[in-house]
DNA sequence: TTGTAAGCGTTATCAT
DNA sequence: ATGATAACGCTTACAA
């Protein structure tokens, strides 16, 4: 079906060479033949074959993402700065899903392998184990991480933001709404965001001199099940003042288990996110989160993959603040429990 | 860098062609070769080259899911639900955001020819103009349209979700909430799922006899900036006992404007969206919403477009049914206007 | 059981 | 300005 040079060439009794030639705009051709040879390209309907350019000059026009959970809000922003940022390059965007498989992480990788992404980034961590299923070289030579950190050891190239900044301000922040028992609500233990937005909130408290206390559960998985289950197990033993969840999905599920208890949102507890996902704008109550610069890490690691692929340096690492954003689950809380002098008049 | 089958067969002294039959587990080769094949293309971190294989087999183990929007919730539930049925078929989901863009449609049209996939399928509108800007041919066959439906004169092949049935249900279910004068908040107004969707309402409203009057404003975006602004415009004339919007990201806009306006969603106005996006129900007033069979439209295109690259069929068009999720934003206005018999109790 | 060789559709390097 | 022709890495008849 689909025509092939070799095909244009034949109607038209000249060489392939002249066709392709023609088609690609190179110096050599007669500008009769050049249109002779573009309107019966049009006409038999030919499409270059990705395959076969792809083997003979090496290049492929596609750079891979590779996100955990794309039903996370967070991710599909993500997708769409560094496709835009793609774009810019000329490059178009394959968006892989891992669904937190290991597996199917393993496989993603292959694709760099197999040459059929120029270049990856990804949005998820890689463990050694991970790591020794590919080949370092050619693997390092070609990917980005975005959002997470580097395995130590691999001189892996990273986009990162600073989770403990992060958890950081939101301690802080806390602290001046008057919280002073906090409860951390964690993604997987093993995950150096969640261990780092933690450690960043242990800090907040502990600059803000509020002598606070922080209670921290944690139980594997980045998702609202796991926030509604140790948001269950937290209450058991007490009702902290204020909730950090390590991120979005966390904190609507603690949200959920907070109203089945009747406590109120943002006056019986204050609440923080991590991601500043669209919903937490919108639930009853609207939730506090710390804002990820996705525009900025998805431009800055397509621009650090082009600079890997076209060989030009190592790595240059780069670390973005996040911006926390203040919404009503802690807003509330403050105006109920600190004594504000100015804002005290507007609540 | 990376090892081809020539430097295998090289340091083996023996040929390609055994190579590659030890590697595909072809017969014809000693068990004994077979393991020495093995453990040297381990050794030599050996992955097969994407490119030269889909060259000379003519396959390619990718499908393409085309959607318009990545960052509305439904079409990242569309892409888990594809990729979960393309991965039982062994192939791998590439996932193409045209951000409603139609040059970034019709390059997207261009994987199919140029062989970059094997399949394509698309979940937004394509017309007329879209079509003659690709050869018809070859992507009439191996492409599955997804909830959207299917341009007159072509033939092409789709998975629809009944849109006129989901605005019935809406309809009935508004009347017998009680409502009387109903507005529709929809999405372009040429897009044929908008116009089902009104004409399902008012179908629904007639059905119900309940005399019912239908206010429609459209304007072109399936967006929540537009959900606001329709309704912004709604407003200025009068306000509905109940607003339907067409989709999900429409009903927020929606509310968002009658929040401003004071007006209390479920208690001054009823309102309802289409597609069940988690969002819906986690907003302050939960909003009734029509959930579409998400799991199904993905496995069966998947499963239609496995069955036309087969050459099996022509091409077997579905059609699956929506259903109506009733939130607080439709039962509330309903306890507030209906004399229940029974459900009133449970009010 | 193994080797030889002919492609697959391009690009690119020679000649002419 | 145009034509042969050799790659690219792989699969697959066809021989041996």
């Amino acid at each position: 079906m689909a025509a092939t040079i070799k095909q244009i060439a034949g109607r038209l009794n000249v060489s392939v060479a002249t066709v392709s030639r023609a088609l690609n705009d190179l110096p050599g051709v007669g500008e009769k033949m050049r249109r002779k040879v573009r309107r019966t390209a049009a006409e038999l309907g030919y499409v270059p074959d990705f395959h076969a350019r792809a083997l003979v000059s090496g290049k492929v026009p596609f750079l891979g993402l590779v996100v955990p959970d794309i039903t996370n809000s967070f991710f599909p922003a993500l997708a769409l700065a560094v496709e835009e940022a793609a774009a810019a390059s000329g490059q178009s965007l394959i968006l892989l899903n891992t669904n937190w498989r290991r597996d199917r992480l393993a496989q993603a990788l292959e694709l760099l392998s197999s040459r059929r992404v120029s270049g990856l980034i990804v949005a998820e961590p890689l463990d050694a184990a991970i790591l020794d299923s590919v080949d370092l070289e050619t693997v390092s030579n070609g990917l980005v991480l975005a959002g997470v950190e580097a395995p130590g050891g691999t001189g892996l190239c990273s986009v990162m933001v600073d989770d403990r900044d992060g958890g950081m301000q939101v301690g802080r922040h806390l602290v001046e709404c008057g919280a002073h028992r906090i409860a951390f609500v964690g993604g997987p233990s093993e995950s150096p965001n969640s261990r780092d937005r933690l450690e960043g909130l242990t800090i907040g408290l502990g600059i803000s001199g509020g002598a606070a206390a922080i209670v921290s559960v944690t139980d594997g998985a980045w998702t609202e099940e796991s926030g509604y289950r140790q948001a269950d197990r937290l209450l058991r033993d007490m009702v902290p003042d204020a909730i950090f969840a390590a991120n979005d999905l966390l904190a609507i599920g603690v949200m959920r288990r907070l109203v089945e208890s009747g406590i109120a949102v943002g006056r019986g507890v204050a609440l923080a996110g991590y991601d500043d996902t669209h919903v937490v704008s919108l639930t009853s109550v609207p939730i506090t989160s710390v804002a990820q610069p996705t525009a900025q890490v998805g431009s800055l690691a397509v621009k650090l993959l082009g600079q890997m692929l076209s060989g030009d340096s190592g790595c240059g690492d780069a670390v973005l603040k996040p911006s926390l954003v203040a919404r009503s689950s802690t807003l509330e809380f403050s105006n109920l429990h600190v004594l504000a002098p100015r804002d005290a008049q507007g609540a």
